[in-house]
RNA sequence: GGCGAUGUGGCCGAGUGGUUAGGCAACGGUCUGCAAAACCGUCCACAGCAGUUCGAUUCUGCUCGUCGCCUCCA
């Protein structure tokens, strides 16, 4: 299995430390509102990922760290008069439910922010005491960057053409050099409530934001770890911050793996809310809540945001939703048809050959393209083979449900289409008669009621097949 | 402004100095009472302009678009 490795640039093979098991730390969200879908675009990256270590048999630990004190939480929670913690508690329950609307799977640990305080400032006094970290005039503590080498390593900047080219002022800052972060930021009056006063040393203030990460993937997966994700965006100085943190601290590699996902654009734009193109996983559920005024099932924008591989930009469009649906019931509607075949020729050799192809794209840094190129020509050699005679159509469900483990589309559950009201089971068998009869303009508009209805009725050699229409 | 990415047919994308990548969608055909599903077929791209070359999508230069980082951001 190989990655492409955003410390190396390189596609390299992956090992991890200890044979047969993946630690694994996801930058988490900042909940200060809903998350977007260019949020979750990076969390279905993420959770393909894990889906797929685990199929191919790594045991996972994975923390996901939510961002639950900061700048706009602190504004924003000041300006609507409650408690930063008040503020952030629909927004945590929201950002579950969105994961699980996506069928994103619960990652092992979902550490907050304001629990691992302690274990920050932990790492903020061992800094200090190196003489890594300096005080401010004003009571804040800053990272000397200078004091770590290779700073920069990650994003490949040079810091000192960094700091000259730099749009913001270095007198607005208390700080030395005008990279240097912010590890602990003494109190002010703006920031109200929010502050942590029983670290005398530190003095009243609140950890800086990257301190966090270091701080929590250490309490949880140790010094050292596999693989680190997150949006490309983080990558300086967010990570490289952490990484300057959490070395010099423990004077250990920190991660070996650095998995960035490329930005969601929609209609080849930045998503910004000034821009009013800026979408919640909730505005395309609600028909009211997206211009193309309708809803979309959940699985199929986890699809959509599946299917475009990760490490480059992706454009969203509201067209290629719909287009993506169209994809997908490709599927559903073999697994349908080849559920009715309990016995016959047998797939295995169809089976065979798509798992390995499936597998070697899927080694080959998660290449989701080719890997369901390999699956869609299994669909048109399998429905080829059933239109020659019947199949094993259980060995084709039973091999579906092996890939859905790692796509995570929850296919099982569009099979079942569940039980018909009696009135509509009485209104089929009615034209079925009419259609024996050859009364077909009654056929039709059976067929057109029922549609209405969201039943959508197929007559094949074997009988009538019916389903729900899509939202 | 500084630094850095990126641009392949409607969409996702592989790839190469000269031979149709592939998948999805769309459209047409077959089948069907009509549909649907399925199958078959069609769609010959490489941002633009120069240059190198017998030949460039692939190499070089310039231009344009989009994006990222430099301040919080998936």
């Amino acid at each position: 299995m190989q990655f492409f490795n955003t410390l190396t640039r390189q596609q390299e093979e992956f090992v991890p430390m200890e044979p047969g098991k993946v630690k694994l730390y996801t930058c988490g969200p900042t909940v200060h509102d809903f998350a977007h879908i260019g949020n979750f675009r990076t969390y279905v990256f993420e959770d393909l990922l894990r889906r797929y270590l685990r199929y191919r048999g790594y045991q996972v630990t994975q923390v996901m760290n939510l961002t639950d004190v900061e700048d706009k939480i602190i504004r924003k929670s000041i300006a609507a008069g409650v408690h930063f913690k008040e503020y952030t508690k629909p927004y945590i329950e929201a950002f579950f439910e969105d994961l699980k609307r996506l069928n994103i799977q619960p990652a092992e640990h979902y550490p907050r922010a304001t629990e691992h305080v302690d274990g920050m400032v932990e790492m903020i006094r061992d800094l200090l005491q190196k003489g890594i970290a300096y005080r401010s005039e004003d009571g804040s503590i800053y990272y000397n960057i200078t004091k770590f080498p290779s700073y920069g390593q990650l994003a490949h900047i040079c810091v000192s053409e960094l700091v000259s080219g730099a749009r913001v002022a270095q007198d607005e800052y208390e700080k030395d050099s005008a990279c240097d972060f912010a590890l602990w930021k003494a109190w002010d009056e703006a920031d109200g409530h929010v502050y942590w006063d029983q670290y005398e040393d530190l003095g009243k203030g609140r950890p800086g934001w990257h301190i966090e990460c270091s701080a929590m993937s250490r309490a949880i997966l140790g010094d050292s770890f596999d693989i680190h994700c997150g949006g490309v965006d983080n990558i300086f100085p967010h990570h490289q911050n952490e990484i300057a943190q959490s070395e010099a601290f423990s004077g250990k590699k920190f991660v070996n793996y650095w998995l960035h996902s490329e930005h969601l654009q929609v209609e080849s734009y930045k998503m910004s809310k000034s821009k009013g193109n800026f979408i919640t996983l909730r505005d395309l559920l609600d028909p009211q809540g997206n211009p193309s005024r309708r809803a979309y099932d959940p699985m199929v924008i986890r699809f959509s945001l599946l299917s475009a591989s990760y490490g480059s930009r992706m454009n969203f469009k509201y067209e290629g939703l719909q287009q993506d649906e169209k994809a997908l019931e490709r599927i559903v509607a073999l697994l349908r048809r080849a559920q009715e075949q309990t016995a016959g020729e047998s797939v295995d050799d169809l089976v065979e050959k798509t798992r390995a192809e499936f597998i070697r794209h899927m080694d080959n840094n998660l290449l989701i393209t080719e890997a369901l190129a390999a699956l869609f020509n299994f669909v048109t050699d399998v429905n080829k083979r059933m239109d020659a005679g019947p199949i094993n159509g259980q060995k084709v469900v039973e091999f579906w449900n092996e890939i859905d483990e790692v796509l995570g589309l929850n296919l099982k559950e569009k099979l079942q289409t569940g039980p018909l009201d009696e009135d509509i089971e009485k209104l089929i068998e009615e034209r079925q008669a009419a259609r024996k009869a050859k009364n077909f303009a009654r056929s039709d508009e059976i067929r057109n009621q029922l549609l209405a209805q969201g039943i959508v009725l197929e007559d094949t050699p074997q009988g009538v097949r019916w389903k729900r229409s899509s939202p």
